[in-house]
DNA sequence: GTCTATAGTCCGATAGAC
DNA sequence: GTCTATCGGACTATAGAC
């Protein structure tokens, strides 16, 4: 017989979110994760760096869905182009699983350190896209800017799309700030 | 910047200060930064809600001059226009502190719990600008979108001046980022 | 102003997989 | 044997409660 269980970075995801769900993040222990989990304080240490960080465990395969979709744009398309089907793609990603996001977002939105963690990891996605769109030849500012405008696009779209579940879908709601992005640069 | 008024508060400040800049952020404790500016721990955390806070507590400025530029912008500017100024403005102030806005910029720069906290503040003045021109009568989604596009111009010049110290002016790379994010958003 | 819970670290021990 | 995953316990500092 084995002596752990396999898959134990899954079963302290799971775990946490129950509990998260259940009581809230502030008002769950790690001791308590471990234990759901059938494993230690120690362990969960071992895969998450920090307490909040387990929440995020999914975010590497959404910034590869970004990077992947930027680099495989056409050669042709203008930088602000090969963001938009990254964006058009993290949207179908997100639609496609809108239970658990908005799920998932609602225990964000409750705890100032969460939001704080996202935003680290929003940052990190436009650092890894303006990588990518260096990749394609696009200098500096001109990538950086790019990925962050990018990045804002997302953010904004995708708060307006949480707050007001009745309206637009997500992907049309991106694609109109996209619009909005364009105006307001040109100075409309 | 890193102007500390007398009083409890502006000694707090100041023994932190130094002694991040001697040992860095980890290596000091809270107990040995009230202990230097002759106070107790306990009274650190009356005036700061966390030890990061205690390096950002010059923010609310900053912001403040954001949110005043903006809204003494002429009636007829754009909305990028009027976020142009407050750049301006932002660009200036950081230029007459220079050798403190370098020393802090690299008490952040070596801790993530610090650069962070820092994101953090920049979305709290892109949501404080952003309030500023709806109330110049910009709807959302464009006020939000024109905060937050301002504050990635921001960030990035900043970035490249911190790094770069050589090279241009503050103010010149703001301009050269906002004429690239003009450009990047027409698709060049 | 003291007391305490909890996050997060460190070192070492141990059990199974290969 | 070597490698990897888990456990144990002690420890520090933050941060909040009383």
């Amino acid at each position: 017989m084995v002596r752990w269980e396999p898959g134990a970075r899954g079963r302290l995801g799971q775990a946490a979110y129950e509990l998260f769900t259940e009581r809230g993040f502030e008002q769950v222990t790690v001791a308590e994760i471990a234990e759901r989990a059938g494993l230690t304080e120690r362990t969960f240490f071992r895969y998450f760096a920090d307490k909040r960080e387990v929440l995020f465990a999914g975010a590497e395969g959404f910034q590869e869905l970004f990077v992947s979709t930027v680099a495989g744009a056409p050669d042709s398309a203008a930088p602000i182009d090969a963001v938009a089907g990254a964006l058009s793609a993290a949207a179908a990603m997100f639609v496609a699983h809108e239970d658990g996001v908005r799920r998932r977002s609602a225990i964000i939105a409750a705890h100032p350190d969460l939001r704080e963690r996202e935003l680290v990891k929003l940052s990190a996605v436009a650092a890894a896209v303006a990588g990518a769109l260096r990749r394609r030849g696009v200098t500096d500012p001109a990538a950086a800017l790019t990925a962050e405008a990018g990045l804002a696009v997302f953010r904004i779209a995708f708060a307006a799309w949480i707050d007001d579940p009745g309206g637009p879908d997500l992907g049309r709601r991106i694609a109109e700030s996209l619009d909005e992005l364009r105006a307001v640069a040109a100075g409309k």
